[in-house]
DNA sequence: TATTGTTATACTCTATAACTATA
DNA sequence: TATAGTTATAGAGTATAACAATA
């Protein structure tokens, strides 16, 4: 792991980017929710995915891909490492038997809770008016095109 | 009114973390960016170590590999690549003869040049108003610790 | 014929340890 | 003894194509 401390001073043309931003403050992120998801097993990844499961109208791996801007053959093997782990189960679409559903398990639930509790949200580490500006404009450039 | 593709709105705990829509928003503009480089010979990465490349004070190695959160073998790479191309050159560090300086030469300042007229900032995305309380808060995340 | 999930495969990225040359 | 760059390598993540079942 590299991970120090870095001047951001220096890159005058980077530190202006918000592209480059982006991907820093992501990185910064990922790596520390990884560590705190870890003693659950769990990585953002499939934090994500048991999330998504969660959901009254469970999603089908399809859709799960298209949110996650993973590729469909990706997210089989996030989805049967839940399986397995027994937190969430796989369903055949009644609607369209090609698909399948992917909806968590009352343990899968109850894995789910105590990860979001783990979880420290960037957002708190930013004052509470910017936070909510931060989500706003987020939101509009993670789902943008 | 959800200013945002309906995408968002599924995964309602997910949609609400800072941290998710940090990554889906990097990967997006990660995309995006390292298709538009593509025909420089660039991605984002060799694009943010040519940036710093241009300082006046050109950084060593490990001062690029702490700016940009990689592993300094991951350093060695990315400008061997560049080197190749003529577009850094590695110098010893007069001060410390272990570290090398990684400067820009004249092409590499042309193509840099380039490079950013080519990548539309993310921020364009939102208005001016926003991008500019965005590049605050994104640089307080990317360099907190 | 097109699409969902799946498998296989190759490619990139990331992480770790060891080596060299300098300090 | 410690640090900068390098090399090698293993692991994780990503991208692509092909296949079976279903539409």
């Amino acid at each position: 792991m590299p991970a120090v401390h870095a001047d951001a001073a220096r890159g005058a043309a980077l530190a202006q980017n918000a592209s480059f931003l982006l991907t820093r403050a992501s990185v910064v992120a990922a790596q520390r929710d990884n560590k705190a998801l870890a003693p659950l097993g769990l990585k953002v990844r499939s934090y994500s995915v048991l999330c998504l499961a969660l959901d009254e109208e469970p999603p089908t791996q399809r859709e799960i891909a298209e949110y996650l801007r993973l590729d469909p053959s990706q997210v089989v093997a996030l989805v049967d490492d839940l399986e397995d782990r027994g937190l969430v189960a796989r369903e055949t679409d009644p609607r369209d038997r090609r698909a399948k559903v992917v909806a968590a398990t009352d343990e899968g639930r109850s894995i789910c809770a105590e990860a979001r509790a783990v979880v420290t949200d960037v957002s708190t580490h930013v004052d509470a008016g910017d936070a909510v500006i931060l989500q706003r404009i987020l939101a509009q450039l993670a789902f943008e095109e």
